[in-house]
RNA sequence: UGGGGCGUAGCCAAGUGGUAAGGCAACGGGUUUUGAUCCCGUGAUUCGCAGGUUCGAUCCCUGCCGCCCCAGCCA
């Protein structure tokens, strides 16, 4: 049991304390919880949060945790999202074993609840029309008024029910509703429907079924057959509290399990319900749900964001019950703490300057061996090329430097990483009057690990052998949004006003180490001074390969050199 | 102006009667052949506001203010 939490993360949440008290109290022999999606989509960097709270507790408080889908509405949920959903929760690093079910495992069971409340008096079949039924039902300030139906006989009820299950009518003639309070100031007290008629093929059911539980009827009893201990679940269904424990109170129910609501997961720049991502990927805004710029979990997993990095952003952020809307610093951190720790090194050169070496002979080409990683050795090395002519990056050079500058200009000398210093002699322009080509000098003492190399150089730039390289194209992503939270500023909240139409810069003419041809394809690389990247498991070709730039590195002198301006 | 929640530093988040943990960000310094990493240091006389109770209140009481959710045969 997690007793004592790591120093950098949250205190224990209130939802952990009261599993403690009581599994310590004895209420409980044991904890069993539930990560219970809809299909009829993918997973985002929100259900992690779930998915770490119900399955991550489970597993600290040696429990166990069932992997359910809520599929109860066969016309928006789809078997395509089913395999997705399970992929992520696997990716995340989760397992449910022989636990996986689907609510419509419990259709009859579910049935027969619904009968034995018909018979107690506790639910009736409503024949008003879904207009007058909205129409009775009141409104916030004024009570419902009962249905005419309301009061006819169990048997009544009962019989009727049984038509609906056979099939006697269409979508929409009746429905089954809970006797409950149309007075009650909380709306879902008010005979809350808990069947309807949908004459659909159901993804797993087939047309076994016509008549479909709501999900306040399935939930509850879902959880209680399973023998759910406490239902986690997000703040809107904190009204619908009532309801679950009326339904759970009112029927010979396995058990009654507790639901407790914690607030959902915002992150500035972005959108996260599923609404909003179904609009960005039929719109078009994105190439599909696994966008790396989506912040789902397929998009974040093709952008290179390691499962660990996400765990840890769920844990740094915590549960609670309160609104937050979290920096999306938070969760490049995340990622840049975990991949610092693990990512090869490779030098990468995104937007590439020639620079021809003058004293270095023509046709010689000598290798250097540095570190994979500086701080693990037993990473090993890798072999990097070294030639008369290189490329380093465009950015890295400025024919008149701002103050604090310490990389290339005019006359000023620079160390090649793991290499030699060079001096900048004269610069070539094209045309256009752009600079197209470095003309430097070396100076053999300096080779990297000799011992005279002697001379410190502030500047050390990345640097790749014009005659030894490989061609990639490489992705940068940024935001999707230009505003913290998108749609803030617009009356009716549109958020796509607000998208960041500069969110992915595609730079065609990368070279990259040939280092790269070595290494495994599942691995994230930091490309040394930039950032840190991706091989795209979709879009890259044998010998085209794609880079989805994961995120930066810090970059002190960018932030520098913005407050100077 | 019905009901349910929430309000502690820029963003998260503990604490719930004894005098404000922690993380991220920010800032300052050190190390460094990544302006990265790493290391060290800096922040709330104050807990939405106003009263009250108390020797003492972020924590209890009263009133007020702000924000979120609910009127699907969606989940």
């Amino acid at each position: 049991m997690n007793e004592s939490n790591s120093p950098d993360l949250p205190a224990i949440d209130f939802i952990r304390s009261i599993i403690r008290e009581d599994l310590e109290s004895g209420k409980h022999q044991s904890l069993v919880t539930r990560f219970p999606p809809e299909p009829n989509g993918h997973l985002h960097i929100g259900h992690a949060k779930s998915i770490q709270l119900n399955f991550g507790t489970a597993e600290e408080f040696k429990g166990i945790c069932f992997m359910r889908f809520d599929d109860t509405n066969p016309l928006k949920e789809e078997e395509e999202y089913v395999e997705g959903i399970l992929e992520d929760v696997k990716w995340m690093g989760y397992e449910w074993k022989e636990r996986l079910t689907y609510a419509s495992d419990y259709f009859e069971k579910l049935y027969e609840f619904a009968e034995e409340l018909i018979k107690k008096g506790k639910a009736y079949v409503e024949s008003q029309s879904a207009e007058e039924i909205r129409r009775t039902r009141g409104t916030l300030t004024e009570p419902g008024i009962n249905s005419p139906y309301r009061d006819r006989r169990f048997e009544e009820s009962l019989t009727l029910f049984r038509q609906m299950r056979a099939g006697k009518f269409d979508d929409g003639d009746h429905v089954l509703r809970a006797k409950i309070d149309m007075t009650s100031p909380n709306i879902n007290m008010r005979d809350p429907v808990l069947y309807r008629i949908r004459k659909v093929i159901h993804q797993r059911t087939g047309k076994k079924w016509c008549i479909y539980p709501l999900y306040d009827f399935t939930h509850g009893l879902s959880d209680a057959i399973e023998g759910v201990t406490h239902s986690l679940c997000t703040l809107e269904f904190e009204d619908h509290r009532p309801l679950y424990e009326w339904i759970l109170a009112e029927v010979t129910a396995p058990c009654i399990p507790r639901q407790i609501e914690f607030s959902r997961l915002n992150l500035h720049y972005s959108v996260l319900s599923k609404r909003k991502l179904i609009k960005l990927v039929e719109d078009g805004y994105v190439s599909g749900w696994d966008d790396p710029r989506m912040l789902t979990l397929s998009g974040l997993r093709r952008r290179g964001y390691p499962p660990s990095a996400i765990r840890l952003f769920c844990e740094r952020i915590g549960i609670s019950k309160s609104e937050n809307n979290i920096e999306m610093s938070v969760l490049e951190n995340c990622a840049r703490e975990i991949l610092d720790k693990s990512s090869p090194r490779l030098m990468c050169v995104l937007k590439p300057l020639k620079v021809v070496i003058t004293n270095y002979p023509e046709d010689k080409t000598e290798n250097f061996h540095p570190a994979k990683h500086p701080k693990k050795p037993e990473m090993g090395t890798r072999k990097v090329p070294f030639s008369r002519e290189i490329y380093i990056e465009y950015e890295d050079f400025r024919e008149d430097p701002p103050p604090n500058y310490f990389r290339f200009a005019p006359g000023k000398e620079v160390r090649l990483r793991y290499a030699y210093v060079i001096r900048c002699d004269k610069v070539i322009y094209d045309s256009t009057g752009r600079v197209s080509e470095l003309h430097c000098t070396y100076d053999p003492k300096t080779r990297s690990g000799a011992k005279t190399e002697g001379r410190k150089v502030k500047g050390i730039i990345h640097w790749v052998s014009a005659k030894n390289f490989i061609q990639v194209e490489v992705r940068l992503y940024d935001r999707l949004f230009a505003k913290p939270i998108p749609g803030s500023d617009d009356p009716e909240g549109n958020f796509l006003n607000d998208i960041n139409h500069n969110s992915i810069d595609i730079l065609s003419e990368c070279k990259l180490e040939p280092e790269i041809m070595t290494s495994a394809n599942k691995e994230v690389f930091q490309f040394e001074r930039i950032g840190y990247f991706f091989k795209d498991p979709k879009d890259s070709l044998e010998d085209a390969m794609v880079f989805n730039r994961t995120v930066t590195l810090r970059d002190t002198w960018a932030k520098l050199e913005q407050e100077q301006h």
